[in-house]
DNA sequence: GATGTTATCAAACAGATGTTTGATATTCGA
DNA sequence: TCGAATATCAAACATCTGTTTGATAACATC
């Protein structure tokens, strides 16, 4: 018996305040931003005391801490069955450039559709943009456990579909662009709704830009792979 | 004579505290954040005192107010010369599609060296980033002035580079997910420096990612001419 | 220099914020 | 039921925030 468990916290009791804590600070801290949300804030939307914040989670700045470290397992677990296919995939060795150019359409359209497009996803989003043009504390738990991985993965399969070295600084360059195509949709999410005239990225609208995403992919996959780096510009660019 | 004219403001004494309080309050909103940044704060680093904020601006808020209309007077500057060049295009009624490739191109790669890469532009891009995400009083004024507006001229040149209408549903987004392939390098700055080894996205950095995202930009058109909106999936996206 | 306007400033103010405190309630093995 | 460990809570605390105040300085006209 590990030092002393003579008292088990109540079964749960504890857990579920913690829980509910969480899930409020999920949503302050997304709707408000780190600074501007209020622990009492977040108190009071859980149903919890505010001296509850420092009793579980040491502190306003451990609960962000927390609440990133959520946010990281609960995308994973989103993208879990691609992320297996993909980790199979590597395994195998890497298949034809055209199973690799399967793969990066397929994670794409699933980032979009599961994660991006969303409306219950905002908070999620607004935080990672924001640790990203502002890192805090919350970007090296968003970075070293999520976002630096899937990017990696994503190069690979780049690389793969293109027959080129995942790791020259070309391909990495062009995957974030790749990217972009699809992450923009979200980071500019309010000018985009205006431009289009939608209200929400979900539903159906969702599926239209997954699809046509899909499309720009595939033409930029085959058209690069048509003319190879051989363009002098490039050539030093590893 | 005006009302009455009798006491001219010293000339340009207020005029230099206000400048200097407006480029401080960039600095400072850019860097915290608009609700973490203090009065305090920006006072000092314009070597102000508090009140003076009050004083010129009536209040922390008008101040943020005033830096977004000098952001998007600043974007409008930097890009005069490529704004008129599209005016100019479009008042002789819309080239060829080849001329509007040309502009497309132009506008992205003067975006992304004069705006969107420099080290010094970086409180601008976080100001815009934030707006987006979490729109305020001060979205208004960036897309009412300036994104929308810009947006709208980018579809514009897709339209025509690809033969279509540019109020197409799908030519917006995909004019939008072309965007993306610009912005994301911004907006997801921090990742993407990790991912790729450096420090900057300015000097030589930028010229590898304006000519890449230029070569995008070149197959997406040509390979999404060469398979005309015939799609059923798209027909009716207007 | 006198005078009315504009500019600058330190101090004070009122409200909000994260955290601490001390007390009370709840839980559960004995 | 008792008692120790755990949970919960209202109030207090110290600090920071944007704004106001009242006084003084700088300035341009007469």
């Amino acid at each position: 018996m590990q030092a002393r468990a003579f008292y088990l916290p109540a079964p749960g009791k504890s857990e579920q305040a913690k829980q509910r804590l969480l899930e409020a600070a999920l949503a302050v801290f997304g709707e408000k931003g780190p600074k501007a949300a209020t622990v009492r804030e977040i108190a009071k939307a859980a149903g919890q005391n505010v001296a509850a914040i420092e009793y579980y989670f040491g502190g306003k700045d451990n609960l962000y801490a927390a609440v990133m470290e959520g946010i990281v397992r609960e995308i994973r677990h989103q993208l879990a069955d691609v992320l297996a296919e993909v980790e199979a995939w590597r395994e195998a060795g890497g298949g034809s450039p055209a199973e690799a150019l399967r793969l990066l359409k397929l994670y794409l359209r699933s980032v979009y559709l599961r994660l991006l497009s969303r409306d219950d996803m905002k908070p999620f989003a607004r935080l990672i943009v924001r640790e990203q043009m502002q890192p805090t504390a919350g970007f090296e738990i968003l970075y070293g456990k999520g976002f630096g991985q899937l990017h990696e993965m994503l190069c690979e399969l780049m690389g793969a579909a293109l027959g080129r070295n995942p790791r020259e600084r070309e391909i990495i360059a062009r995957t974030h662009a790749v990217m972009g195509q699809v992450y923009f949709f979200v980071m500019a999410r309010e000018a985009f709704l205006r431009r289009i005239g939608w209200h929400s990225l979900a539903g159906r609208n969702a599926t239209m830009v997954a699809d046509l995403v899909a499309e720009h992919v595939d033409v930029l996959i085959r058209g690069l792979s048509a003319r190879p780096a051989s363009s002098p510009s490039h050539a030093k660019l590893l």
